[in-house]
DNA sequence: ATAATTGCAAAAGCTTTGCACGGAA
DNA sequence: TTCCGTGCAAAGCTTTTGCAATTAT
């Protein structure tokens, strides 16, 4: 967590109380919170952070690759703390991300013609253990 | 074509004109249209659509299994006519949704224990073949 | 006939932005 | 001292919803 404030520093951020606190929130985290879900989190401890400030401070985190983006759920974005090479599983009755580990066992990913592959994201859909058997959600 | 006119009986949904219009634009269309997009596409020839009867029209056709969403960007949801497997490619720059062919040298993939897959998706990340070279969106 | 669908407008989420004040470097 | 970052409120987008009128079946 501590590398997380030199990343910052190394990027040119300033080292703010409530960046520290996001940083501290999701680092580790296997829940992959929504803004709103970290804003949530958060207003105990700090009860005058702005919702605004939360989503400033995740998509600068995003842009200084100290977190990924998921996009799975409709319309929201979700974040995961680890930037390594992974993949997810979402759960489509109780909207859980479920972190998989990376596939070893496969070539690298082709696009096409032209085209400059950065990344790679794989999602897989269905019901989680606690989901499977029962009737569909709402 | 007509065979979603026959998949929406099926269905037992309507056959208006709106939808027909819908099904007709988007059959065929390899552009990854939003529903937003869809609508402006059809104003001409439509006036009289509202974006509400888009939205409500692409959900369905998506519940009923003929249109796939994809949720690549920021914030919006875009539709694919092709429901077969295939994976995609997405352009960080242009935004361009591209398709690819599936990916048959693959094992069934593999949630966490306990876990129902019902479908995986794929994404690439990248720059395509026009946006290549150049700088930074914006 | 009748239940589904449309248009319109309003509402609901999520996310971003403008601006003045406050704080990190 | 200088900007960057924060809070707050307002605005922006995409998407959904309520409802009366319309329409496919």
């Amino acid at each position: 967590m501590m590398d997380s404030a030199a990343a910052l520093r190394r990027l040119g951020l300033k080292l703010t109380p409530q960046r520290m606190a996001i940083l501290g929130y999701i680092e580790g985290n296997e829940s992959h919170p929504s803004a709103g879900e970290v804003f949530q989190a958060l207003r105990a401890d700090h009860p005058s952070m702005a919702l605004a400030t939360v989503y400033n401070t995740l998509r600068r985190l995003v842009e200084a690759g100290l977190l990924l983006e998921i996009r799975v759920a409709r319309g929201q974005v979700n974040y995961d703390p680890d930037t390594s090479v992974h993949d997810h599983a979402y759960c489509t009755r109780c909207g859980r991300i479920f972190d998989l580990p990376p596939d070893r066992s496969r070539p690298p990913e082709k696009g096409p013609r032209g085209f400059r592959v950065e990344a790679a994201r794989r999602i897989l859909y269905g019901r989680c253990r606690d989901c499977a058997g029962k009737e569909d959600a709402r």
